[in-house]
DNA sequence: CAGTGGTCTAGACCACCAA
DNA sequence: TGGTGGTCTAGACCACTGC
C-alpha cells in the first residue's frame, strides 16, 4: 500500500500481479479490504483487539483519518465493535451483549430479549445434501452435509423446530452432545470449534400449516399456523455456510423487524 | 450555535428554557439535531435540495467536516439522499429507485421488485379509536381515527388484506378516492397531500389462520395460513402516524429480511 | 499517567454534474 | 467552468480506560 494520493497509479510496480482496478476506489476502501483479508485469514480472532488505528495507519503508510474510516464501515457491519479507550476488538456472537443477534423472535409481553432457550437435539447426522441444499450451500448434490433437528423451547414451552443444514468439510466431527450442551448462542459454538464466524444472513418467512410430525414436535394441533424461516447465513466474502429452516409458533411470540 | 468547541457550555445564555444538557453532546451531533428540526419544519420540502455542506458550515460557524458527519448520519438513516456533484436532497418515498422501502413482500421467484400493485380499497371512514389503536398511536381512546380496508393484488391475485389506522387530525379529508387513484406507494400521497413523512416503522410479524371473511377477500381457503404483519410507522422525533395490519398470502410470494 | 478511540478543524485535491 | 459531494492529510484537543 503505496501513501501516494488514490489517483489513477497504484499499479505503478510493487504488485505485478495485479489487474490494474479499472473502476476508482478510494484508499479506505481498499484499507478496508486489506483489514478485512487478516480478518478472515485469522490474524486477529474473534474478541481480541486488532491494532490500534495509529498502527494500523503506520502499516499500511496511510493518515489515521483514512484507517478511521475504513474501521467505521467495519464497524457498520458488525465485524468489529469500537470500544473508546480500549480499543477495537473483532465482533464475536459469544459477547454478553449483543447475543442471539440473528434470533429476531421476541415474547408479546416483555420488549425485551428472549434470554436463553432450552435445546433439545432430535437429530445430528451426516448426510448426502438434497439438490436444494447444495444449491444453497453451493455444494454439489450428494456432497456430505451435517444435518441437525432441534427443538428450542422458552420457559418449557416448545417454540422452535429447527433443521439446520451444514457443509460437512467445514463441520467435521460436529456431534449432538456439542449442540446441547454448548453454552451461549449456537454461532458462537461455530466461532469457538470450527473457526467460522458468521457475518450476515438473509431469510425468507413465509406462514405455513403444521404438519402432523411439526405439530407434534411443537405441542400443537396439526394444521395450526407456524412461521416458517429459512435462512441462509454467509461467512466472510459472501461465502454460504449454514441453510436452516425454521418453524415458530407465534402464539406468545412474534417475529420482531425495523425498518427504516 | 456557537463556533466554541464542543465543551461543557452551552448552557451559558441563548436558551434559559435549556436544561443544561448532562450528558456531552458531540458538536456533529447538535449540527443534526438543527437540520432535523428544519427537515421537520418543512423549510426543505421532500425531494428538493437541502444547502451545500459549505453553505450550512456557514449558517452554523461550523467546519464543512462537521456538517459532513452530521449529514452522514441523516443519510444512514435515510432521512436525505446525497447526489454527487448535484446536493444532498430530502428523501421522498415517491422517488422511482427505493420505492416500497418499506413492504419486504418480494415474489418467490424474480428476486427484484414487487412492481406496483392493484389496489382495491373496500372501505375509509372515520371511527373512533378502539383502545388498542388509540394506544399505538397515542390517542385517547374514541378520538376519531381514519381507517382504511384494502386489498392488494399482485397480477390479479389478491395477496394483502389491509388495515390501516390514521391520526384523523392530519389526515382529515381522506377519501377512498384519493387512496385507490393516486400514482405510486401510500406514502408518496401521505407526504404529498397531508405533509407526513413516515421515517422509520416496526413491524410485529405472526402466522395465524384465515378466518371466513378473510379468507373470501384473499381467495384461500378458511383456515389457510397467513403472515400477520402489524406496523407501526412513525415521522419525526419517532410521533407514531399509523397503525397497519396486513394480512399476507405467501404460497407465491415470501417476506423477505436481512440480517446483519 | 499513557494509550485508545472520538471530535474538530483547515486546506488540498478528486470525481461528478450541469450549464 | 464552477459548484457539489467525496477523499485524504496533519495536527490539535477531548473523553474514556486502566495501570
Amino acid at each position: 500500500m503505496a501513501a501516494s494520493p488514490p489517483s489513477s497509479a497504484d499499479s505503478a510496480a510493487a504488485d505485478p500481479a495485479l489487474p490494474a482496478t479499472p473502476a476508482f476506489s478510494p484508499l479506505y476502501q481498499q484499507i478496508k479490504g486489506l483489514i478485512l483479508q487478516s480478518l478472515e485469514a485469522g490474524e486477529w480472532k474473534p474478541g481480541e483487539a486488532i491494532p490500534s488505528e495509529m498502527d494500523l495507519a503506520a502499516r499500511f503508510r496511510v493518515s489515521q483519518g483514512t484507517v478511521r474510516k475504513a474501521i467505521d464501515e467495519l464497524a457498520a457491519e458488525n465485524l468489529v465493535v469500537r470500544r473508546q479507550g480500549k480499543g477495537t476488538f473483532v465482533a464475536t456472537h459469544a459477547e454478553q451483549h449483543v447475543r442471539y443477534r440473528f434470533l429476531k423472535l421476541v415474547p408479546d409481553n416483555a420488549d425485551r430479549d428472549v434470554g436463553p432457550a432450552e435445546r433439545s437435539v432430535l437429530d445430528c447426522r451426516r448426510v448426502r445434501a438434497p439438490a436444494e441444499v447444495a444449491r444453497a450451500l453451493q455444494l454439489r448434490t450428494g456432497d456430505s452435509v451435517v444435518q441437525v433437528r432441534r427443538v428450542l423451547s422458552f420457559g418449557g414451552v416448545p417454540t422452535i423446530l429447527e433443521d439446520i443444514w451444514l457443509p460437512g468439510n467445514a463441520f467435521k466431527g460436529l456431534t449432538a452432545e456439542q449442540m446441547a450442551g454448548h453454552q451461549g448462542p449456537t454461532y458462537a459454538l461455530f466461532e469457538l470449534e470450527f473457526g467460522v464466524r458468521m457475518v450476515r444472513a438473509e431469510e425468507k418467512i413465509r406462514a405455513v400449516a403444521a404438519d402432523a410430525q411439526q405439530a407434534a414436535a411443537l405441542d400443537v394441533a396439526a394444521g395450526a399456523p407456524l412461521l416458517s424461516v429459512e435462512r441462509l447465513a454467509y461467512t466472510y466474502n459472501d461465502v454460504p455456510m449454514e441453510l436452516r429452516r425454521g418453524l415458530y409458533r407465534t402464539d406468545a411470540h412474534h417475529y420482531r423487524n425495523e425498518l427504516s
